[in-house]
DNA sequence: AGCACTTTCATACTTTCGTACTAGTAGAAT
DNA sequence: ATTCTACTAGTACGAAAGTATGAAAGTGCT
């Protein structure tokens, strides 16, 4: 947040000096106004680019976003969870966490109740609808 | 496609216009400076939103979508593989689709393979990433 | 210390999945 | 006409998933 707005300033600041810089120069001997111009237009279409890029970044990050903690899924239940979107079979997650086959669906019986869900199929949906986090 | 060139090339040609006209203009009296050369900045910033937006838009359009055609998936699997990804059980689909759930199980079976996958969670993941259509 | 919650694991049982193999029918292609 | 593909369906079997129940050990908080 605060790298974004410093940041912002100081672009803001540099580009004011430059555009003084043009001036002063163009009073001076406006021989090539041509490659001033051509350097103003540059820098401001860049800088279109760029703050384009940061408001869609922005709302990328603002649309999904869905905090485990607030459905009540413990620290432990999400990492099973991780592994479980990923496609693999319980056997493999315990081999993946170090866990037993039983833990695993201890830890997945609680997470399908958390999540109102019948298995692992619509927990997959429920948790790529939401955006991991 | 043709849109987009034709709608470059005019904004283009009339930006060239614009930075001559304001040159003719600082040559007669150099009175406003300022004001063109905030004009100019102003439109090529507006330019770089504009054209960051386009290859946005491009980028999302090209980026997923898979025809199931080309992996070789007919109709039928396709329908069985839709109500797949909405995480049914072969019954539910069974019986979303009129049919046994032996005849269930064989299409997913073929999807499957198909997909390069090992089970449902996986051809759902396959689906999802490459975008139903 | 006591309570609530989490994490771990086990056993037993039921249900669902997935594969293999077979087989009939219908329509399209050669 | 026959060959091929898609669609349908069945049986049989093993693997995986899911449920129920219990229990021990650890954590965090009051």
């Amino acid at each position: 947040m605060w790298k974004i707005v410093i940041g912002f300033g100081i672009l803001c600041t540099s580009l004011l000096i430059l555009i003084q810089l043009a001036e002063f120069r163009m009073m001076k001997m406006d021989a090539n106004v041509e490659v001033i111009v051509a350097i103003l237009a540059l820098v401001f279409f860049v800088l279109g680019l760029v703050f384009r890029k940061r408001l869609e970044f922005k709302e990328v990050k603002t649309i999904p976003t869905t905090n485990w903690q607030d459905l009540g899924i413990s620290k432990r239940e999400f990492e099973v969870l991780q592994e479980l979107v990923s496609g693999v079979s319980n056997k493999e997650i315990g081999e993946k966490l170090f866990l037993s086959e039983s833990t695993v669906k201890s830890h997945l019986s609680s997470i399908y109740t958390k999540l109102h869900v019948k298995n692992r199929a619509q927990a997959i949906n429920k948790a790529k609808e939401a955006g991991i986090q």
